[in-house]
DNA sequence: GCAGTCGATGTAATCGATTCCACGAGGAGG
DNA sequence: CCTCCTCGTGGAATCGATTACATCGACTGC
């Protein structure tokens, strides 16, 4: 592969002036300019990333280390993720954790290796050490979605309180009283946030949120069957599973449907995270939406923000209810109802 | 961050020596490396892997670029690229096509410009020159899901002729005679291929693929919908409709349900591409499954072979279809029935 | 007409690693 | 006791870019 040298020689200059003409430098005659653009044609030339980014200690890289790519969820977050740093110049290296914090450690690692210019992190557990060295060694990073407490870096997220409220409400008006949730892993922000957000629902409506009704997920299908058997167990089994994420809700449909049970006549259901597939499920789900684009594209500007040395504001935006059919038959009695496709 | 030199400097020795204990080279002494590693250590030094590149003029990078993330496909695929990957020590920088040839050449020219190790793709058109150029040029690449014919690099695939001849066989024992296909991009293997098994499919059964049968989408769901809603308006509308790829059966799903029509009362509907939603939608979608983590397993081996100087092999692997509800009452006649949940 | 400025260009240092080559010490063999 | 290897080590070249500095010619202004 052409190397600057082969250009510099083929135009007759040298590799500073190639160099020069590369990076628009204005200082270069037209004469110059030209031939230089002329072998660069010829030869098929394109500059080596990595010795650019050996010298100028940028790789124009951002590292995204997600906490699961197969949740629709991140997989929209990613993809919003990629399209902005692309419109302002970056690329984007995506580190998959699958909820494993060993694994996030060797994605952060690997990144962190690679020299990338800012890291955008779902944190998956409370704390690694390799994480918080690398934000107090300075490193440009934003997290995304969840985050870690008492930690110095700018957070953009979506804010479920009120929605979580309105869904509350929402089953309280269909007459269900016995709640249950799914709850993700405590060592996440989110995980935790949306129990707490959910019980004091609930005390607002004079509820309680028993421990037998509250089932210790890990934002996997698999935890949404295994704890919704658990629920369909008890002698009293709840009225409503809500799912504290899609891929737990769709593990709890499974458990459900194992059982011959119906959904919404035998136990209602709803789920935090919209995904396309709510509508066509039977029966479409009730969900929690959050503006999943905007969240990555206002990370990915934090970020940048950050990088480029301006200062970065945390970023909180509201998720929203979508009432579809999985709670109760009449939901056009609720004023929030939203039952559109996308 | 601390380099190289610094490291040298706190253990008392060369960089020549670090480098060796850092690669394991033999003839270092086992004083000289036990002082290198207490100085790595207390230095926290990490190799700049940007510089290592430079050097030895390898990444342990694969490229990974894909037609579309948001496809569940995809995204199984790409998790599976990823972990084989990382098992065989090389990391994954994933681009996203977005359908687009535009952007699936940014992506090219990106990788290309890293220098990674080698390619994989699974192309959105017929003979992007930049591909054509590189892959002649040496670059090491292997084409999964979706190929381009005439060029000589390996591809691994599903087969789907079985499976669609299944298929057929299924949906003519139920009675149904006018079958209909949403097709992908012409452009495209697949998006050819699965039109010209099922009509193939079809003679074999004395049936006939009509034009109007045949709609043109592009594997986004909106294409679906669009086609679909052109089935439904014909003065003789299909009882079946197959869609190339998962996601234009949503769409078509969102089309069959915006007229309040019911699957498989009034319309069929089967799927190339299984996924876990189609359990859950109602009803249930027959669909064919492709074995998609082995598929990316067996890419990434492919290119590794051919990365580290083995000859790799193409590789074919059979799609079997998996019946549920959508396209009649009665599945258990069928003898490659299979209703499991995964 | 000469000093000073400016524009275009080249030379060489540099980034952080790997690796070839040279060198010295020490042991084996004659 | 001398020669020849082997082993451990350091010096320095190298990968492909960027960029500070030096140089040189031409032009400007006094």
């Amino acid at each position: 592969m052409a190397s600057i040298k082969d250009v510099a020689a083929e135009a007759g200059v040298s590799v500073a002036t190639v160099s020069r003409v590369l990076n628009e430098h204005p200082s270069v005659s037209a004469d110059a300019r030209a031939r230089v653009l002329a072998a660069v044609e010829v030869l098929g030339y394109r500059p080596n990333a990595v010795a650019r980014s050996l010298r100028t200690d940028q790789t124009h890289t951002l590292g995204l280390v997600i906490s699961d790519v197969m949740n629709p969820y991140f997989t929209e977050l990613a993809r919003s993720v990629e399209e902005e740093a692309r419109a302002l110049g970056y690329s984007v290296i995506i580190g998959n954790a699958d909820e494993r914090p060993d694994l996030q450690d060797h994605h952060v690692r690997n990144l962190l290796d690679r020299r990338i210019d800012g890291l955008l992190v779902s944190p998956t557990d409370g704390g690694s050490p390799l994480m918080l060295d690398a934000a107090r060694a300075g490193t440009p990073m934003v997290f995304v979605d969840r985050w870690i407490p008492g930690v110095d870096v700018p957070v953009v997220r979506a804010d479920g309180q009120s929605a979580i409220r309105d869904l509350v409400a929402h089953l309280h008006a269909l007459g269900h009283r016995r709640l249950a949730i799914i709850a993700g892993p405590a060592a996440t922000t989110t995980g935790r946030e949306r129990v707490e957000v959910f019980r004091t629902a609930l005390a607002a409506h004079g509820l309680e949120l028993p421990d037998a009704y509250t089932g210790q997920g890990d934002f996997q299908a698999e935890s949404g069957r295994r704890v919704t058997e658990g629920f369909l167990d008890l002698a009293e089994p709840p009225e409503v599973v809500f799912a504290a994420d899609n891929l737990m809700a769709l593990g709890a449909l499974d458990a459900i449907r194992a059982r011959g049970l119906r959904v919404p006549c035998d136990i209602a259901l709803a789920a935090f995270d919209d995904i396309r597939w709510f509508v066509h499920t039977d029966p479409p789900i009730t969900a929690i939406a959050q503006p999943t684009g905007e969240l990555g594209r206002a990370a990915v500007r934090a970020l940048i923000d950050r990088i480029e040395g301006r200062t970065p504001r945390s970023v909180t935006l509201p998720a929203r209810l979508v009432v579809r059919r999985s709670c109760g038959e009449d939901p056009a009695e609720n004023p929030v109802t939203n039952r559109s496709t996308s």
